[in-house]
DNA sequence: ACCATGTTTTGAACGCGTTCAAGAGATCGT
DNA sequence: ACGATCTCTTGAACGCGTTCAAAACATGGT
């Protein structure tokens, strides 16, 4: 179509320009780091990667394209250390909150300027928002995981659940990042707390839906869910 | 304590001053609906309400700062619209669904802003985040109308449920209202079909709590409500 | 070797939110 | 009337994210 360069696509890059990418991408994570997001400056991150500012921009669009490499890299740690909670537990309860906990790990040392990071997901524009389909990837592999927290166990549900829990599973993890990205606890304790206890609750919940009873709801909530993903 | 004037502080303003602060809130809000919210600069807001710069600051402290009026405005319509659905129905389900729905009426015409709005909103640090202190006022009002939702209702439940409930009805509002920020069907159908199905699911649910077998789930869950409360 | 075409790099310049030192009015005790 | 002390107003200046025209460099065809 176009004949413009995109260095966002990994297919049109030289070698050359990917190390440059990447040093860029190192130079800001460790600032972001070190100095928080606000106090992190373009010409800083330049100046860090041994690039000019304008360089900075041809190979990412803004200042928050930047943070699409955060969440990758969050993404991979995550996964990583995923598979060995994967391995290690067998229970639903424990595959679930060790999940949950191995993320709070691996983000906490970004925590102070994580806040500004969730501006993106409620900018329903961005494309930095995790319900963009830009982040589509990211968020399958992340649902994946979830789903493997299903299989691997020894969890008995209504079957109508079993397609969709996944994503609601992934729905928590959003909500817990909600809350992660709010609390202010030294070592975010009550996000810990939040997500030991709220792991063996959705355990009993889901052996719950099996009950003739609570059927009905599983499977309006089920049907729902169906409708809003046709409409 | 501190000698300095505080003009956001109402009982410290001269009827002048209160006349300016009045025509900056004015001016901000016809710019913003006119042409958006990033397009809206605070020259030209000063500008229209025909004074320097400098002073939109004496009486805002950033241009968020403005912000707080759309909230405080809607959150005035949303109360009114909630009154007359409150005086005409009885059931629970019904009480619910029209709050949640005279919400997406109120906010139906600033939905093409309401994006740039929230994505500043949806920062922790900011005044204008629902979970700030900042907002704390307005989060109550709107809390105790989901109070209202249950009291005037034929609901029973879970007497341990009765005092956690509103606070739970208000963050599933929250989730409505982000899922109304990324809904781009014409006139927010999609958040309209959520809304309407959601009241009775809850509702249902809500009656399961009495159940013995359910009782205990409840019962763990109100406890990490409060432990996280306590924290 | 030479041009054409594409890719990468540069730094000056722009617009905007925000700050601040300085001054203009208002109010009040004496 | 007159300082003293608040309250209010001003516009220049700063820092930062972002844009852009132009240059440097690379590659390939002839």
């Amino acid at each position: 179509m176009t004949a413009v360069p995109d260095p966002a696509n990994p297919a049109s890059r030289s070698a050359k320009g990917e190390a440059t990418r990447q040093a860029i991408v190192d130079a800001a994570l460790r600032l972001f780091r070190e100095g928080g997001y606000d106090r992190t400056t373009m010409r800083s991150i330049a100046d860090e990667a041994g690039v000019s500012l304008g360089n900075a921009y041809y190979y990412f669009g803004s200042k928050e394209h930047l943070v699409q490499a955060f969440y990758d890299q969050m993404q991979v740690l995550h996964a990583e250390a995923a598979e060995e909670v994967l391995a290690r537990e067998t229970g639903f309860a424990e595959r679930l909150g060790g999940l949950l906990q191995a993320w709070v790990d691996v983000a906490e040392p970004y925590h102070a300027f994580a806040g500004k990071f969730f501006k993106n997901a409620a900018e329903p524009t961005s494309p930095l928002s995790p319900f963009s389909t830009e982040s589509e990837p990211a968020r399958r592999a992340s649902i994946a995981l979830f789903a493997r927290v299903l299989d691997g166990s020894d969890l008995k549900l209504a079957p109508a659940l079993r397609s969709e829990l996944p994503e609601l599973l992934w729905l928590l993890h959003m909500g817990v990042v909600l809350f992660w990205v709010h609390d202010r606890s030294e070592g975010q304790r009550r996000t810990r707390m939040l997500v030991g206890r709220v792991a063996p609750l959705v355990d009993k919940l889901a052996r719950l839906t099996r009950l003739p009873v609570v059927r009905g709801v599983v499977n309006d909530l089920v049907d729902l869910l169906a409708d809003l993903r046709k409409s």
